[in-house]
DNA sequence: CTGAATCCCTGCCGATACTG
DNA sequence: CAGTATCGGCAGGGATTCAG
């Protein structure tokens, strides 16, 4: 695909991207993953919080006390499903579960810096 | 705030920035703002759609067919009120109102990209 | 300790119809 | 051409309760 000739520089990747010309919001879509995967809130504190390192769910509950066990198991669900992190069960009484980040997950770090880059962008 | 000792290179800004020590999703938090200014279906693929060039309604429609008038204007209010694109009516008939990335929509760019780059790299 | 199941409520999205 | 008004369905999120 040829570049357009727009007044400023051209960004590389995705506007001119082959498959950047879907027309509809298919799963598909690789900014749609990354979305889906963020999704939902409490999401990004999560992985924030287990960017810092690996984590129980104890820990993640005290971290994050306004954060429900309903919705806490969900996210670790959602985020284990998507490939973001590993669920290590530590044998033995009492129950320990270790949540750990998986080399996919870490990658999410630039990601999170993105958004947060934007954000701390005054208009 | 120090550094920690952790495995990996700590990463800067995000987990070891002061301010990303909420423990809930608050509004203010920089992630917040950016997950909000691109929350919702069709939103990113009108920013998309913009970072190609400036682009009336009608255009608009055109390229996504499939999205609806609503969700259309929706889009254009909510991205027009987080300061990404501005509304350009060029008086006289037929109407026609051009929509434009503003210097801060135009940084959504590495954004979209980031998303786009962890979408695309496999598990 | 680490979750899963249930219930309810809210807010988003889409379809349709209508206006300046 | 460029929108707004209204309505309904459905999924997400929180509180509570129960289980391995």
């Amino acid at each position: 695909m040829a570049h357009q000739t727009v007044g400023h520089a051209v960004r590389p990747g995705l506007p001119d991207d082959p498959r950047a010309g879907v027309a509809e919001p298919t799963a598909s879509c690789p900014v749609e993953i990354t979305l889906a995967t963020l999704r939902g809130r409490w999401t990004t504190l999560v992985v924030r919080e287990l960017l810092r390192g690996e984590r129980t769910y104890s820990e993640l509950r005290e971290a994050l006390p306004a954060l429900s066990d309903k919705v806490l198991s969900d996210r670790l669900a959602q985020l284990t499903e998507a490939g973001v992190l590993d669920r290590l069960r530590r044998p033995g009484w009492p129950p320990r579960v270790r949540y750990a980040l998986t080399p996919h997950g870490r990658r999410l770090g630039p990601v999170l810096q993105a958004l947060w880059d934007w954000g701390s962008d005054r208009p």
